[in-house]
DNA sequence: TCTTGACACTCAAGCGCTTTAGCGAGCACC
DNA sequence: GGTGCTCGCTAAAGCGCTTGAGTGTCAAGA
């Protein structure tokens, strides 16, 4: 910078203000900094403009889940990618981080906010009973919760959340339009708080319908408990003509392990997942599937946290409600009994 | 700091040396300094120790692929988590980047250089005639390359890569005892350095064994070019009766697409995944894959970045050769013109 | 002619840390 | 008793940038 100053012919802060856009400068004097710095090939050092209290133009992000959990969803690294697409277009970083849980997740914040590492974080999976919309309130870093339901205790946030109870309701629509009235929901983890709206909707609807046999069953998102819920739920008696299953994996594994059991997909049960990927294409029969965009959802929370980060009040956005793909997993409800069942 | 300075009664530089473990303070002083800081909750701003020379604490990592094959993959998350891990425990950053294609990875680093923002990167997906190397080199920016070759043109960078010829080698060798001669190998993208090492390695063992019909088709790694090139080649005459697919994603489309043509899994053709995931364990028959430990990979890249940026020598390290899990997916050879065709 | 003010620019401080040079005290040694 | 050394510490400069205060110039207005 100082080169430049001296081969522009002007002070370091003309230089600054020059290439901030700032005011201060002639036109001249602003184009012929410019050019200089190009032909230098000079960036700003993060570290020093950091310092001198202009952020860090960094955005943090922590996933924490179980580490085998980790690799099998396409979800997040579809989210991070969007998320990614945005952040790069005002160069600014993505500070990546893996943890254990919510507690070591909210000590990586303290850790980042005292160092100045990051202007703000994004956070995903929001929990019942959770303590980090508290805590980033509290630390004033400028946050936004990812699938949030919008929070108004902590106005400070801002929620970019996908409507689960209306893709609920409609998937309920459809099995119940197709005769469906034994329903079982392999939902996700329990403290997530999109589970347990959908859970909670997915009550209230069989309720409002009258509908009887309908549960949920939470699980930890593998295609362990995936299959083995599966099993135990279609050893029952009678067994549920519909499963609804929280992600892709689990939906697949559910469908081999209903297959091990004498169970026709989609003639004896159908088979609904909740996140379309290649997955739900690879398999036979090819598994009806509620599809929603996870990169543009990622480039929606980005958006929002560079408007926080601009100064703009924190609000609560949606996502459009992902929509029912259907493919060959779902059709009538078989006649009460008339199940066959592999003896 | 200088709060520390001034609750411990010294300079704000003693606080300096006694918190680095530099020499320079006595062991008294050094305790109760560290006890104030820890008091205060004090950490140490990374802006500013970047801004004094002592690195950015943070470590890059791009990621150039395709948008739609991102998604995909576990391997990646996998592999991060791994980094993660052990950058967590000297707490430093990772910075995380997509990109469109090398070019841009390229002034990722560039960018990064300038920027100061980073004191290493981890290369993936190394490439005939990759540009990485050379500018990494040329910045002098320490870099890891995953999964490469040993690369004698650029001393300066490390290497952690899997042995992929001597796993090739070994699923050729399992392969023609199971009484396999034809063989087609589905492989990935076609500029990747370790797809043109397994390719090379299959013709070499080939050669050797006077198989006649072995071959590779490299493809962009998506569940479609999978099954469209299982179609195409079961499709010849004589198809073959053993396929390697070089990832799990491929493999599954593979199966499903073989089934669609009416050969049976193992009975009609053999299928081989290298890479082994949920995946692999959820569809019928389950199949067989090269195992890797995608964390552990990750883990030691991270490690051996450390070592650089700790002033080791560059080295290449190798991490254990995936080894084949068997599962149902692979049998002995059908029969010359014994296969089954759908009429 | 003198004031006023806008404009283009410079000066210098400061962000929070590291680091080199230096300083005084205490000690050993000849 | 002086010299030379080490030890524990302080003072101050500097990393590269931003920024508020200040300076000089020129043109318009009184």
């Amino acid at each position: 910078m100082k080169d430049i100053a001296r081969r522009a012919g002007v002070s370091e802060s003309a230089v600054s203000f020059a290439l901030n856009g700032r005011p201060g400068v002639s036109e001249a004097t602003r184009a012929r900094v410019r050019r200089v710095a190009e032909q230098l090939g000079w960036r700003p050092s993060t570290a020093a403009r950091a310092l001198s209290g202009e952020g860090a133009a960094t955005v943090g992000f922590v996933l924490a889940r179980p580490a085998h959990t980790l690799g099998v969803d396409s979800f997040f690294l579809q989210l991070v990618s969007g998320i990614q697409e945005v952040l790069a277009e005002r160069h600014l970083g993505l500070l990546f981080q893996v943890a254990e849980d919510v507690a070591d997740e909210c000590a990586v914040y303290r850790r980042w906010w005292a160092e100045h590492r990051v202007d703000g974080v994004l956070v995903a999976d929001p929990r019942a009973a959770d303590p980090r919309p508290e805590l980033l309130d509290e630390l004033g870093l400028p946050a936004v919760v990812i699938g949030g339901a919008p929070d108004v205790r902590h106005p400070g946030l801002s929620t970019v959340w996908a409507d689960d109870a209306g893709a609920m309701a409609s998937v309920v629509d459809e099995l119940t339009a197709l005769g469906h009235r034994r329903i079982v929901h392999i939902a996700g983890l329990p403290d997530l708080a999109h589970t347990r709206r959908r859970i909670a909707t997915l009550r209230a609807e069989a309720e409002r319908r009258g509908l009887g046999e309908v549960r949920s069953v939470t699980t930890d998102y593998s295609d362990t408990e995936g299959a083995a819920v599966t099993r135990r739920v279609l050893g029952g008696s009678p067994p549920p003509t519909a499963l609804i299953y929280d992600n892709d994996v689990m939906a697949v594994a559910g469908v081999a392990a209903a297959a091990d059991l004498g169970f026709c997909v989609p003639q004896d049960v159908s088979v609904v997942s909740w996140e379309d990927s290649a997955l739900c294409r690879m398999v036979t029969p090819r598994l009806s599937a509620l599809s929603r965009d996870s990169a543009a959802f990622g480039r929606t929370a980005a958006r929002e946290l560079l408007a926080l980060l601009d100064g703009a009040p924190a609000r609560s956005v949606g996502v459009p409600v992902p929509r029912l793909t259907g493919r060959g997993s779902t059709g009538r409800a078989a006649p009460a009994g008339g199940r066959r069942v592999r003896e």
